[in-house]
DNA sequence: CCTTCGCTTCCGGTGAACGGAAGGAACCCT
DNA sequence: AGGGTTCCTTCCGTTCACCGGAAGCGAAGG
């Protein structure tokens, strides 16, 4: 294979990939390695390395795509690729790929922000599912972007790019604009001076703009995005607060765009996602969820029904 | 090939570990650290020894907590410890403890046989949810156990002790028996030579009983569990086969037991249990989930294996 | 005050990890 | 059949990253 590999970030990207952190490129023998590839030379470093070779579109890899996406030699990645199997942390199905394990999904689900955070909002989520029969997502903010921590997708409802476990960029989504307009202002700055890549025309790219519409989220304890990732898709997201009243995740709907044709009116949705958000702040023991007030009135956290 | 491709792991590494909670020899300063379950003295082995440390009644650790778990001295948990949290594997909170990350969630989230068989059986199961208004559960074979996938649970359902990313034996759990009822006679036989832990009276123990009970289960298409681990659960499991129409999952409802007082007759549950196992087989592209005898009746076709 | 406990840093010796190279098994395409 | 390609596995001498005891720190508590 010439050496043309994997030089470009993102030759293979389709429509909607998210902008998945930077694969690791070939050792790449131009001598100008340069700092930025900063390799960690540490075993531990090299793990990690191999466990990011996967990802929502390379679920299955053998050795060899392996030890190319890790940037490792193959009788490196061969050693450790053994004893990640015997452990547990990846499976080698009968086709000779190697897969990510089930002991390895299994420590995962103790993370406290994820499987925790999920175990209470599920029965919220599910209410909220049934009433409106469209996609309803459970998000938390790492670093400059938002994971998505549960989703609940009817068959029939509008197609979203989101999937559990994935990641994308806090100013597009509805989500990410909550836990964004929420997040210390270090990080608010920091965003701030990133380049805001559009994924379509309507996508606020103008910190100036974001500026204002992160006031207008916060004024107002929701968001509302239409078409900022998908032309086809709008979403209404509310904040849901922990124990010391910190926002410390995001809900969503996500409903065909009224400038597409969809059915919806966008502002019904908002008492229904405000209602379950308060709703999961409360099982989650955040104070202010508690008192009975902020919340208009228009249905009860069981929204509709 | 060599010797280990596809089929089981023969050795496996973690098939000694006895199914219930207990774990974790503390060190016990009294010198005598026995060769009993030594640890391979690589990097990689004492990365996991720490993850390790982790479970579902530990999922906050100080590093010395850690340090005594993983049998690794305070400076070398302290040092890898520093490399996890760094990539995110594990976070530290504001109390100081060490809890797993959310990036070590997120690649686990990328296992095929947990989330990926997730996504495809959640709007099946929560029909079925919908439909019993009880406990719904998604589980897999891992070795000589079970793990717990999925798990829908409603607020007033009797109350189980599974957990999402749990373990439990095989023997005494309605998913345990089919999938044992199908698991490859190597691993059946190795099950059936262990000592069978009796949870309640009504554990099945003996292995003559078991093994009538799993070719019943066979026969039937269905394992019922009453009180097996909890006197107050009944639990109704079927099968979910996937593309090679081999048993990949297994599917349960929890509910009351009648011996206790449940108002449920477990023989109506029957029925949407298999319809609704039948269902994820057919999405997973299981071939006879697409044919439409079959099950239609006891006693049906299929009976070997 | 001193003690205890847990976390962090330091540093010299050493053995575990490294990776090039060669061997082997499939699987093409002539 | 034969030569070419790709991928996996094993081997082994070199070296450097890992190890962990010890000492320093800060906080809690008696």
């Amino acid at each position: 294979m010439s050496p043309t590999t994997g030089a470009e970030p993102g030759p293979d990207a389709r429509a909607g990939r998210p902008p998945g952190r930077a694969r690791r490129g070939l050792p790449d023998g131009s001598g100008l390695s340069s700092s930025e590839g900063r390799r960690a030379p540490s075993v531990t470093g090299r793990v990690f390395s191999i466990l990011e070779a996967f990802d929502g579109d390379h679920r299955a890899l053998t050795l060899t795509e392996i030890a190319r996406g890790a940037g490792l030699p193959v009788s490196t990645a061969h050693r450790l690729v053994g004893e990640l199997t015997g452990w547990g942390a990846l499976e080698r199905g009968a086709d000779g790929a190697y897969r990510v394990g089930l002991r390895l999904w299994e420590v995962g689900s103790l993370a406290p922000r994820s499987v925790g955070l999920r175990e209470r909002a599920m029965p919220i989520l599910e209410d909220l599912y049934e009433a409106v029969r469209q996609n309803v997502q459970l998000a938390v903010r790492d670093g400059h972007e938002i994971v998505y921590v549960e989703r609940l997708a009817h068959p029939e409802a509008v197609r979203v790019f989101s999937r559990v476990g994935g990641r994308w960029p806090l100013h597009p989504t509805a989500v990410g604009q909550v836990l964004l307009a929420h997040a210390p202002p270090v990080v608010q700055e920091s965003v701030l001076t990133e380049r805001l890549v559009a994924y379509t025309p309507k996508t606020v790219t103008d910190p100036a703009a974001l500026r204002r519409v992160l006031a207008a989220v916060r004024r107002d304890g929701v968001a509302v995005c239409d078409g900022m990732i998908d032309l086809m898709a709008l979403s209404v997201a509310a904040p849901v607060r922990g124990e010391d009243d910190t926002v410390v995740a995001a809900l969503s709907v996500v409903v065909p765009s009224p400038s597409e044709g969809g059915g919806i009116e966008p502002r019904t949705l908002v008492p229904a996602v405000r209602a379950a958000a308060r709703g999961i702040s409360r099982a989650l023991g955040a104070p202010t969820a508690t008192r009975s007030d902020a919340v208009a009135r228009p249905g009860g956290p069981r929204a509709g029904s």
